[in-house]
DNA sequence: AATCCTGTTTGATCGAGATCAATGAGGCAC
DNA sequence: GTGCCTCATTGATCTCGATCAAACAGGATT
């Protein structure tokens, strides 16, 4: 058992309804504090493939910077495309809306992570973007952004290469939701946490979820209880241990190998 | 009832195994019979955005062009990306492979569809794609596209505009499969076809099934006794009409209110 | 303190779809 | 023609996850 009660960094969201922000463009953007050139998560930005150091002041042309509220929306669906976001700190999830009111959870992003993307297609966006907790997001104006692809080869590669892992991603979404039992969607999900906590330095074992039951339930096409049960069996198969949204992985090979199994 | 008994015009698909192709570039090409400009699929293709007639001869430079037999793979997972297809006659599917051997069909293409972009994030495919039928394929390698969009603004924004579209297509699947009952997913299916083939100027209500039960269940998330099951409920609802591989949809709305339902 | 609210856990039951199984239909090879 | 193969249909049964329901925990509010 775990033997520290972990308190939620989102105490706000759940109770605090979602409201629309104005869109977020340059011109009403917040100064930033400093650069990309300084930023911590450099390395796992999309821009880090054509933002060099020289390139810095290029950066702060391009980027604006905000801070979104828990619970509040970056973005709603049907609002005019002008920007992708880089989240900077906090967490975000997308949600998938049906024209019959049908909604689901596409996507969970963290620091670093690109989210918005869907937008290009109709020049709208095809999602809900809502910050799990208080959440800082870097703006890049599309236009800029055309702009500089046309410019900077590294940066149209880069581009490119955003907008095919966003495929893949769904597309793994899809072979585990059509192929896989409840606890091998768990099991999933909880490595693709672990694999991308890690991958920003961060534990690859132990970590807090931003999200509630029913918001993974949605991304993984589960009910609620059915997470809780999951959750529970994982834990007495000494394979896991949960306390509310503090998790530790205990054993990473035996979670795969429930997935292959 | 249908009356008469329709040929699928894919019997060899089946039987054949699918077999790999060398991939796909200018060099190994044959001689395109047409250019772009005359294309009969001018309307559909992402092309048409940025190849105007007076770019034909541009046209000319960028394209190549294959002739797939039944069953035969356009390109196999982990082959190295080099183009982008766009599918000129018969149909496609896609089939995303996991790690453990799990397998799901990803997307069903049709004639001026794209594909292939899943591609770029990692520079090799991440599906395999395999003719349900003898297709043609227009191969347009990657290389001269990345160039082309650096020249042209218009390319650059008909590339995005596709790339975001099979994000959001993706998306969608993940909503249906999520969400949906069987009978909801299957209706969905057919109206996507039904929209597709008109958007083609074929009939809306009456087309066939390129491809088998067991690959719509696999789209879909269904086993193929389920996907038969649904067929058979729907006709003895009166909402279609189905003998093998020939459609009729009966009620267009009749399949939109079950979906809502 | 008491109350309310949201989120979580757990139990009991139900049902949609999976699984197992048998049969049939159409096409191809010989 | 016969045999073989894939695909499709339909029935019987089973099972996993949904649904319905109750209880509880932690915070926030008053």
């Amino acid at each position: 058992m775990l033997t520290s009660t972990v308190a939620t960094s989102n105490p706000a969201a759940g109770s605090r309804p979602a409201q629309r922000l104005q869109p977020i463009g340059m011109s009403t953007s917040l100064p930033r504090p400093q650069g990309c050139a300084n930023c911590n998560l450099r390395s796992h930005c999309f821009t880090s493939g054509f933002l060099s150091p020289s390139h810095a002041e290029f950066g702060e042309l391009v980027l604006a910077h905000r801070r979104i509220g828990a619970g509040q929306a970056v973005y709603r669906t049907g609002d005019s495309f002008s920007s992708v976001y880089v989240l900077k700190a906090g967490f975000v999830k997308t949600l998938a809306l049906f024209e019959d009111g049908r909604e689901q959870v596409s996507g969970f992003y963290m620091p670093g992570d690109t989210f918005g993307v869907d937008g290009i297609a109709f020049g709208q966006h095809a999602t809900d973007a809502i910050a799990l907790d208080d959440a800082d997001v870097c703006a890049i104006p599309y236009d800029n952004l055309e702009q500089l692809s046309l410019a900077a080869p590294a940066a149209q590669r880069s581009l490119y290469r955003m907008f095919s892992q966003e495929i893949v991603r769904r597309q793994d979404a899809m072979v585990v939701m059509g192929t896989m039992s409840a606890g091998q969607r768990i099991a999933t999900f909880l490595l693709d946490l672990s694999r991308r906590f890690s991958a920003r330095g961060l534990s690859a074992s132990e970590f807090l979820l931003r999200m509630t039951r029913d918001e993974i339930g949605s991304l993984l096409g589960l009910k609620l209880e059915t997470v809780s049960r999951v959750f529970s069996k994982l834990q007495s198969d000494g394979l896991m241990e949960i306390e509310g949204k503090h998790v530790r992985i205990v054993s990473i090979p035996g979670l795969r190998s429930l997935i292959t199994h």
